[in-house]
DNA sequence: TCTGGGGTCCTAGGACCC
DNA sequence: TCTGGGGTCCTAGGACCC
């Protein structure tokens, strides 16, 4: 038997700007956007006031047209440690509440807070942390409250800057309901053309669907969008989901497209060493590295590949790299690089399968390696990997 | 003058195993 | 001879979110 849930999700309001009016009381009231330089191609509005907002500037906009629809936007380069130290000081703060905590960004978190649910009503306890926020921070949040996240999330959404909304199961057919499906969390651009066509114009309509129809034209996640609509959701709320990253890596958009090897090579290069720096940083070897590249006509590919010894330094990173970079570049212009790492392990487990690794063969790792590549190479993946099982079960 | 960078999750197909 | 079905692992691509 699911007993009653309060939960609340907490979203800052044009986080990264709120930073910097805070940080510069100048600016409040203005039309203020966070973006990269144009220069550079990084020229994209990432946040922006309600002030620029109400001039039609949007996130993701390009920062030329949001000068043009916003002449006298004041635009800030992103100022990533400063964002870092609010959003620590933010979780600081709503941990005081509760363990219960689950950061979802930077800037977004669930609350489990359902052990005050008979001491004080849930307004007013989203009442005081927004005002502590507020008071301590000077930053401004929406808060939604629900009896689980889908609910509290969109309940969120509702009111901005400032707002506090309360969604309970029965207020969905006259709250949520009503609402565009392109509003629903979870339907993207993507796919609203095709939600549409079936007549799904509403999420009312989506609540309502017909569970045969959205199962055979949107499988799984149609019936689970669904249940959604309709108030049903008991993912529960996990502190600790932040902190264990399934994936780790960075990506940069060259100045301009190219098709320079050594301008790869050294961005490569470059991109291995930042990877490397963070996994160090959280102590983690990495078992799988992805190479992706946008081409000039934006057109991405991306390959990925186990390796059978944990990568831990920035060199096996990099060569890696480079091998399933050769691999997968069909010779044509480059617009963005990436590399990513996952299937990570932490140092201490990494530690025993080297043991056990060089122990058995008793040959240097490098030429292990090699060895292994030239496997891979010459009969495919699960020749060594049938190999190296063999291996560890004498 | 188009269009960043950090992620998660899902799907579908092939290889393989039992 | 002729060829099932369930399950897992891996890879590529894509949708989505902030």
């Amino acid at each position: 038997m699911n007993r009653a849930r309060l939960i609340f999700h907490l979203d800052m309001n044009s986080f990264f700007a709120s930073v910097e009016i805070a940080h510069d009381p100048l600016l409040k009231g203005k039309p203020v956007a966070i973006a990269g330089n144009p220069e550079e191609r990084r020229g994209i509005i990432v946040t922006s006031s309600y002030e620029a907002r109400a001039k039609g500037v949007k996130t993701t906009m390009p920062l030329w047209q949001a000068k043009k629809l916003c002449p006298g936007l004041i635009v800030l380069k992103p100022n990533g440690d400063r964002y870092r130290v609010a959003s620590k000081a933010l979780f600081e703060i709503l941990f005081s509440y509760t363990p219960l905590v689950q950061q979802v960004s930077i800037d977004e978190g669930y609350l489990d807070l359902t052990s005050y649910l008979k001491e004080v009503h849930p307004v007013k306890l989203a009442q005081s942390i927004q005002e502590r926020i507020l008071a301590e921070l000077n930053l401004p949040c929406s808060i939604g409250i629900a009896p689980n996240k889908f609910l509290a999330k969109m309940a969120s959404d509702m009111k901005k800057p400032n707002g506090i909304t309360i969604l309970r199961k029965r207020d969905i057919a006259t709250m949520l309901w009503p609402l565009p499906i392109d509003e629903m969390h979870g339907i993207g651009k993507r796919t609203v053309d095709k939600w549409k066509k079936n007549d799904i114009l509403t999420i009312g309509n989506l609540a309502l669907a017909d569970h045969e129809m959205l199962l055979k034209r949107f499988g799984d996640r149609g019936i689970q969008l669904k249940e959604r609509a309709n108030g049903q959701d008991n993912r529960p709320v996990n502190p600790h989901a932040y902190s264990e990253y399934k994936s780790i890596g960075h990506s940069t958009t060259l100045r301009a497209d190219t098709k320079s090897l050594p301008l790869i090579r050294s961005t490569l290069d470059d991109l291995a060493g930042r990877v490397h720096q963070r996994l160090r940083k959280k102590d983690l070897f990495t078992r799988g590295i992805q190479i992706t590249i946008r081409y000039h006509d934006w057109k991405m590919v991306t390959k990925s590949q186990k390796v059978y010894n944990p990568l831990q330094t920035k060199e096996e990173l990099l060569s890696e790299a480079n091998r399933i970079f050769d691999k997968v570049w069909n010779g044509e212009a480059i617009r963005l690089l990436g590399i990513s790492t996952y299937d990570l392990l932490e140092k201490k487990y990494a530690y025993k399968q080297l043991d056990l690794f060089t122990y058995k063969e008793d040959i240097k790792r490098n030429e292990l390696d090699e060895t292994m590549m030239e496997l891979r190479e010459r009969f495919g993946d699960h020749i060594v990997r049938k190999g190296w099982k063999k291996q560890e079960d004498q």
